[in-house]
DNA sequence: CCATCTTAGTCCCCCACAAGAACCC
DNA sequence: CGGGGTTCTTGTGGGGGACTAAGAT
């Protein structure tokens, strides 16, 4: 990957657009995102200014810079001098916000430029579902990050899909946003490491769009029975990295998440849950039961084409994982990670990778309301009227 | 140890047609 | 420039054939 914008291919990228895989200028960024209302639900964060190729995660305050989870391992990673070095979340946006309204989520983004208040600014003003009630209080909120921080229990990649994104800023807006401070001029915000202590199953239904999650059970026996090497699972599944609770089983387009059901309807963190999720058998009953009030832990899957460093370090939780420290286990020493540790936790996670399939993704509900029910004859569409062997709303046939 | 066969798993094509995109007037 | 009409393209899911890998003989 090159260091210029991935759009105009010009100027210096500066954001990095998960769903796009694209890293852009601020320019371009508003330019692509301002597209449509789709688009401007895509989470972007700010560039790694170390690799340039990765969504950055933290921000160093001592260096002054933006590091992506490969390059903040690197540059303070336990064994290195930086390691104490005080650092902060970097939340994700979306919509088209201005410069200042960068600067404000990200206070030391340093303001480009004037680009002009776009088309799209103006109309983010108007977008009736909840995308513009993040908290303005994420930027005082900073996530500070030292690396005596053991306790990684979940982490939030809200930052991951544009799903994920409202979905961390519902929870995260519950968890954080003062009563009555909902400012609706700001973007979309998520941060993407915020633990959710006390929260009920209740408080997550409220804020929770159906409409905004699909969910893509793939791969679920995994996770569900994952018994002996959890890193490894997680590292496959990317890492769990958000919880919500919901009421139905939604039908939309989101590529990124695992649902985990758990017993009873109490919400968990993933380390309370994976005990009892160890029978897949059970999982897959529990799969058909859609109504059923069941626990949804949204984990970050790689798409194709993203980079091996990007994959695992998409998910805050998978790559603290990689760090020797599942959040089951008790705390480990310094000593006792070792980098050898992590490179065989990462070829473990590559090796699966290969054999791992990419699930379809749905793009327009509509036609697949049309396909499931249509009829066919040896799994092929047939013409109205003509004799199927199969007919999905009446399993009869007509010859 | 190699060749052959069996089994299991995965991938991909096919179909009709409504929806959406593109184009023209 | 916008609206209406026409044409072209896309995408949707289940079944089954083709293909591959692993294990047995």
């Amino acid at each position: 990957m090159g260091y210029n914008c991935d759009f105009c291919g010009d100027q210096r990228p500066v954001v990095y657009c998960r769903s796009d895989a694209a890293c852009l200028c601020l320019s371009c960024d508003r330019n692509v995102h301002s597209a449509n209302a789709l688009s401007k639900r895509h989470s972007r964060t700010l560039l790694c200014e170390r690799c340039n190729s990765q969504p950055a995660f933290v921000r160093c305050v001592e260096e002054r810079v933006s590091l992506c989870q490969n390059c903040d391992w690197m540059g303070h990673g336990t064994s290195t001098s930086n390691s104490r070095h005080k650092r902060q979340a970097i939340n994700c946006y979306s919509g088209c916000p201005s410069s200042a309204e960068l600067s404000s989520i990200w206070p030391f983004f340093q303001q480009p430029p004037s680009a002009g208040e776009s088309s799209c600014e103006r109309e983010l003003g108007l977008m009736s579902i909840n995308e513009n009630i993040a908290s303005t209080s994420w930027g005082p909120m900073e996530n500070n990050i030292s690396q005596d921080n053991t306790g990684i229990a979940i982490t939030n990649d809200t930052c991951n899909s544009d799903k994920e994104s409202s979905m961390g800023e519902s929870s995260a807006r519950l968890l954080d946003q003062p009563s009555g401070s909902k400012d609706t001029s700001l973007p979309k915000l998520c941060c993407p490491q915020t633990k959710y202590p006390g929260l009920s199953e209740d408080d997550l239904y409220d804020d929770f769009n159906m409409d905004e999650v699909d969910l893509n059970l793939e791969k679920y026996e995994e996770l569900f029975g994952m018994t002996l090497n959890h890193s490894e699972e997680l590292l496959e599944n990317g890492g769990i990295a958000s919880l919500f609770g919901t009421k139905d089983m939604p039908a939309a387009d989101s590529d990124c998440q695992v649902a985990a059901p758990a017993e009873g309807s109490s919400v968990g963190l993933v380390n309370a849950i994976q005990p009892a999720c160890s029978n897949a058998a059970s999982a897959d009953s529990m799969m058909s039961n859609k109504t059923d009030s069941i626990l949804y832990f949204t984990a970050r899957r790689p798409h194709p084409g993203e980079s091996s460093a990007g994959d695992y370090q998409d998910c805050g939780a998978s790559s603290m994982l990689l760090m020797g420290e599942p959040p089951w286990c008790p705390p480990c020493t310094e000593t006792s990670f070792t980098s050898a540790t992590r490179t065989d936790a990462v070829m473990r996670y590559k090796e699966k990778k290969k054999t791992r399939m990419f699930e379809k993704r749905v793009r327009y509900a509509s036609r697949k309301a049309r396909a499931d029910v249509r009829k066919r004859v040896k799994g092929r569409f047939v013409k109205a009227g003509d004799a199927y062997d199969y007919d999905p709303l009446s399993p009869t046939r007509s010859f």
